[in-house]
DNA sequence: TATATATAGTTTAATGTTAAACCAAATGGA
DNA sequence: TCCATTTGGTTTAACATTAAACTATATATA
């Protein structure tokens, strides 16, 4: 009868969340996207460049076999370009094409009006101001990830 | 060069919470449980008493699908019990068994242990205190799951 | 220089999820 | 009462993810 101790409530409420808004913004995306092609798309927007694919696991968390899937799904689309990296033999080199430029600028519309659905019902400043707790959550769990093994 | 919108940040730090968590507790968890099946047992544990697949699928916000796959595991290691329910002949009925609390028990003590071993890293007093936040968000967007269809 | 170790990327198997189709049983209205 | 609709549970197909094995190339060291 007693309840879950706060902690547990915490990343319970956190899985949910990132559950049900992954749902919902996957339902939105245009071109077939996923949430984590996307991620990738945005951040060669936002921080222009070129990237391998091992950095951009990095960059998202995810293993590098997670990438290879995200990468090859975006290049079929042709979202991204992949040639070999001329300074290192197992590398590879990733970039944002024209199209990809133009379905993240697609997907970025349908993400924002989906937000702004939700204008009046949340208090997002409430949200922003937590985002540095999270932040700091995130890395901390980043680092346990690896010591224990 | 851009940053992303708070809003995107916020989502974005809770993806990965949620999966960083996931996959480390699932690490330590005992008798091959996932944290889907813990929640289960966990809830029969501190709520008593019996409960539908329906029922959980909803109080856990995942499909029935996704419930029956749970429970099906559960099953199978001799964590819950499943009978026909007498008042309704589409129904179940789902009871945590004697093995199933002295997992939960197993489970509860591995996932304590790693929360241990983050204190004095996180201040989780400033994250209780975003718990109600949370939880508000997490009913709008599930408000928002059903409304978008 | 030769060898051992580390790293980049891919592939495979397993898991957990959604969405949708499906069957059986309950419910509600004409 | 009968039929349409809803609901409970399962099944299937499609995905995204991890962990681990694998190949190829770099790097460091003896």
């Amino acid at each position: 009868m007693s309840t879950d101790p706060p902690v547990f409530r915490l990343f319970n409420e956190i899985g949910i969340i990132s559950q049900l808004s992954g749902t919902i913004m996957a339902r939105v995306l245009p071109h077939g996207l996923s949430m984590a092609q996307f991620g990738v798309l945005n951040n060669f927007v936002r921080l222009g460049g070129e990237r391998t694919p091992a950095r951009l696991a990095a960059a998202f968390q995810v293993t590098r076999g997670a990438m290879t899937n995200t990468l090859s799904r975006l290049e079929a689309q042709g979202f991204i370009s992949l040639r070999a990296d001329p300074a290192d033999g197992r590398g590879k080199i990733v970039t944002i094409t024209e199209a990809g430029r133009q379905a993240r600028e697609d997907a970025l519309a349908a993400l924002m009006g989906e937000v702004a659905k939700l204008e009046g019902k949340v208090d997002w400043t409430a949200f922003e101001e937590m985002l540095p707790k999270l932040e700091a959550l995130r890395k901390i769990l980043d680092e346990e990830r690896f010591r224990g093994e």
